[in-house]
DNA sequence: AGGTATGTTAATTG
DNA sequence: GCAATTAACATACC
């Protein structure tokens, strides 16, 4: 369920695990999660080295190797870390580092739509990848002006990786909820305290969510998505939630809170 | 069996 | 160039 507060929260879980231990063993169990390198370029990128510190920009966790040299996950829809030493890896492990002294990192992906990769730094690689500030990096006059200037649905810009980065579609419902917005709304009809308080609805849904471990479902029930299901009612009026596809993804709001 | 799925990217169309 | 839509990717789950 990797958006940013799950990937906040693996970066929290890749901290208190594996930093500062000597890597021992890359083991590439399915190539098709590496990208732009080989097995055998991460094995001697990695083996004989640690991980020295991490980042978090977006949905893409970096963990810092050597000078100029940085590891990069992203989890795609299904990605997770495991960490132990378990007796044989699990089945949808992808890759895995083991440590000295036998602890293991496993980087789980069961659909493989995540992706491992190296960069030179993590500036160089958001540059390349057109990424955007950070939704919890963003200032609030940047993130204004960047939505405040699209035409496109609201929807389809909090999910737009290079308008903002971290944002995808369980939480892009969550905040146009908290704001009373509409999703097919388009940004640039915005007023001024409606761009402050979708600023302000991000920031609160993305940290509550972290806090609450990237669970959807614990988050209140006052919140959409203890409810984001077909049948699913608004927990403030009662209307049935209604459901579309909106900049390709199901997209669920209530009519008549979010009427503009 | 068929529909759906929390992400990204390319191709297509307007 | 921008915006919207669709397909593709690989697999699991209901």
């Amino acid at each position: 369920m990797p958006e940013l507060p799950d990937v906040e929260c693996y970066q929290r879980f890749f901290r208190e695990t594996s930093l500062r231990r000597e890597i021992v063993g890359v083991e590439v169990l399915n190539r098709r999660v590496l990208e732009g390198v080989s097995a055998q370029r991460l094995r001697r990128a990695l083996v004989g080295r640690a991980f020295g510190s991490t980042h978090r920009h977006g949905k893409y966790l970096f963990a810092e190797v050597a000078d100029s040299l940085w590891m990069v996950l992203h989890f795609g829809m299904t990605g997770s870390l495991d960490f132990g030493r378990p007796p044989s890896p699990g089945p949808y492990d992808r890759v895995v580092f083991a440590f000295e002294g036998g602890d293991r990192l496993a980087y789980v992906c069961p659909r493989m739509f995540g992706r491992v990769m190296l960069a030179e730094s993590v500036e160089e690689f958001i540059g390349a990848r057109s990424l955007g500030p950070d939704a919890l990096a963003v200032s609030r006059e940047e993130f204004a002006r960047r939505i405040g200037r699209s035409k496109a649905a609201l929807k389809a810009c909090l999910m737009n990786q290079s308008c903002t980065a971290g944002i995808g579609n369980l939480y892009s419902d969550e905040i146009l909820f908290q704001s009373r917005l509409a999703p097919s709304r388009p940004g640039h009809r915005l007023t001024g305290s409606q761009l402050d308080r979708l600023y302000r609805d991000m920031r609160k849904v993305l940290l509550l969510a972290i806090r609450r471990e990237a669970d959807p479902r614990a988050m209140p029930p006052s919140y959409l998505l203890p409810h984001r299901a077909p049948n699913g009612r608004c927990p403030t009026c009662q209307t049935e939630l209604r459901r579309r596809s909106v900049a390709g993804r199901t997209t669920y709001w209530c009519p008549k809170c979010q009427r503009i």
